[in-house]
DNA sequence: TCAAATTTGTTTCACTTGAAACTATAAGCC
DNA sequence: GGCTTATAGTTTCAAGTGAAACAAATTTGA
């Protein structure tokens, strides 16, 4: 190795921007599913796909599922209730809880879009071996588990 | 496979989702590292990246190389000229083009950032073995260019 | 039992963002 | 040359965002 005082960085290999413009790329090829058409945006499209997964979660719920703040999700929730997407419901037991339950235009949304987004990432993961997508399946769920100690060290030097 | 109607979307096992949350995660263990004591943006950092490498670019160039609109090279370009990291000047041979220019702050402010995000860096991909290294870069690059093919469709489509 | 603390979800406010309009300069074309 | 078009970068304006304050319901713990 050469000497230098400063250890090289090279923006087009450092991981993180390849992964970043990578994530950038692929939301903006699903998202274009859903955003158009659907009018849908990125949020409202998580808290439509866990509902359909889990009828009658709690906004609290959908925020842990799908990665969200709460905030996010109240909002997404107005404009979907908003939109006959969605019903809410003060959970009998906790009024605090909301019920939500997709209105059957919100199911027949998924079920529009799901084919749709399906098929793409069919179409990205193709460029894959079988091999290969397993092994990647494998891969990030190493690495985020790394974010996640990460996130411990920083947290306890706050 | 038995029969249904709506084929299966399993959120937490959709790759833009399970993509998303990991660049989530690993932007956000990069970004402490320069949000909070030099209190760069994400935007800034790059810029601040690509003219340590490519010193004299135009916004223009910067934006293309980094990924970004110009429009936000040039709010990035506008903060750290007022933060004195960088120095524009027009031109000589067409003066709609900036030369722009680190800092002897700009430069020090890079080479103090380089070793903690270098160290970062090589802390996540510390996961994986060196072969799994290299096999995530081809992966990565693989799907880049999948993504490349979709906007081209999706284009045309408009 | 009832005051304090906690939890769920909403709202506010200041900041960021993106799309499109805009300015200034240069290039193309007759 | 002079008119149109294209390009680099900035600004404007409306919409989106996050942090923190907030309201309402529930739990805790003397």
């Amino acid at each position: 190795m050469t000497h230098s005082d400063t250890p090289q960085l090279t923006l087009k290999r450092f991981f993180p921007y390849r992964l970043a413009n990578l994530q950038a790329a692929v939301s903006g090829a699903v998202g274009r599913l859903y955003t158009g058409r659907f009018n849908l945006t990125h949020q409202e499209w998580r808290v439509l796909a866990t509902l359909s997964e889990y009828p009658e979660l709690s906004a609290k719920d959908i925020a842990t599922h799908t990665n969200l703040e709460k905030m996010q999700v109240s909002r997404a929730i107005a404009r979907m209730t908003e939109r006959g997407l969605l019903l809410q419901h003060p959970a009998a037991h906790d009024r605090r809880y909301l019920r939500l339950q997709l209105t059957e235009k919100g199911l027949q949304t998924y079920r529009d879009i799901v084919p749709l987004v399906l098929e793409r990432e069919a179409y990205l993961l193709d460029a894959l071996s079988a091999e290969e997508q397993q092994l990647l399946d494998g891969l990030l769920d190493k690495l985020l588990e790394r974010t996640h100690q990460l996130a411990e060290q920083d947290k306890l030097k706050e």
